[in-house]
DNA sequence: ACCTGAACACCGTTCAAGT
DNA sequence: ACCTGAACACCGTTCAAGT
């Protein structure tokens, strides 16, 4: 192999260990001069390659949505539609950090549907649902997906990890958000148990007598929504 | 009245302009430079009346979503749940910028949900279902309000003027996102118009062939997870 | 052609000082 | 008791200079 010579940095290589960053400590994390380091380079050498920051989480964006597996077309569409939603699921899974940044990002929300969408309307069309019927059910679909996603990864998360964490100075500065270092906590849970417990009696008495991981809403939630689209396909 | 000395700084007068400064701008806009600026104030008087900038963030979330109204009790609970939705998605449109910086924050979910949930626990309670039931359905119905809610908030920001974008600095450099001045646009059919035309063949075929503003999922979704709540209910 | 380093205009937060 | 100002440790980005 003629090419591989050890050239100094690439777009591939420079967002590999943006992803890595982003996935550690969100977007706080990713800083230009930390990359920098990261990369053994100048801090500066990275604009050679994306123009600002802000191309960069694009970029990440676009990489890890643009690399969501597409179902087997020859599968019927409601298959392909729980595969879909699975390997989305799975994605929020392996990236939650960066998930909870695009998802407050309308523009790369832009950029990463795009191409979440295609095979979702691949499926609905499919079903023979006339046009309008698809982006009013894809939206829903894709509405309730990115919900369960969020809670998802806000819980692996846990509060306190928040996107909204620069990850601060190194200031010896106390914590700001208190709550002990324990991960992969139900934020409402954990704010329900931090408030007096006079507070919000309806939540806290249908919590106590129901199971403590609350059911699976994701799986209700798509079994329920995938029964009213079957409902709306037309009789052939 | 005695006490109406014009007392310098409250902390309800910070966070009335600190919630001003995020609906023009986003929480890049809110830097305690510029809220102390716009309080007429030096920075640093702020940290007498909130310890830190974090706190500011999640005050305004409790703030916002504890001023959610809470539907009259006497009404059938399906009533009592529509009116919940659709107070949750006008909460929304009024502040989309903090609803997408709270969304993606672990913690200010926390905080804002608590609140949120109670009305909808209190309504799905009175519709009989057993705590169990109650958990699931309202997390469907919260994930896909937060999903549509997202959705809304960021076609009416715009493509390009996400919540990632700090203002920058004053500097004269050129607009990174290059899209016109036009607010209110669909992000993935802004996305879409930006690719070439032989990419997404599917989403391009089917909106094409639906109306120019894809249909209300928000409505559509509502009906059909009420729908899917109402067979769920016990006989009585 | 690609990387470097100093500089600029910002950040959040601390702390000692003022009134 | 409340506000101020200088300082510290960070940011993203520009630009002239090096190799």
């Amino acid at each position: 192999m003629a090419g591989t010579r050890r050239v100094g940095l690439t777009r591939e290589r420079i967002l590999r260990v943006a992803l890595a960053l982003v996935d550690e400590g969100g977007l706080g994390a990713l800083s230009m001069r930390r990359l920098g380091a990261e990369l053994g380079v100048d801090p500066m050498a990275v604009y050679r390659h994306l123009p600002h920051k802000r191309a960069i989480v694009l970029s990440l964006a676009e990489a890890v949505f643009a690399a969501l597996p597409v179902p087997d077309p020859a599968r019927p569409w409601e298959q392909r539609l729980r595969a879909w939603a699975g390997a989305y699921r799975a994605l929020a899974r392996a990236h939650p950090r960066l998930v909870l940044e695009v998802v407050g990002d309308p523009e790369a929300v832009g950029v990463a549907a795009v191409h979440a969408n295609e095979p979702l309307y691949a499926a609905l069309e499919d079903a023979a649902l006339p046009p309008p019927e698809i982006v009013r059910c894809a939206g829903v679909v894709v509405d309730f997906l990115n919900g369960a996603v969020l809670a998802e990864a806000a819980a692996a998360i846990g509060a306190g990890g928040g996107a909204a964490t620069p990850t601060g100075p190194v200031h010896p500065v106390a914590a700001p958000t208190g709550g002990g270092p324990g991960p992969a906590e139900d934020p409402v849970r954990a704010e329900l148990a931090r408030r007096p417990p006079g507070q919000f009696p309806v939540q806290r008495r249908v919590l106590a007598r129901s199971a403590d991981d609350g059911g699976d809403s994701f799986a209700t939630g798509l079994d329920l929504i995938i029964a009213g689209i079957v409902a709306r396909v037309p009789a052939r």
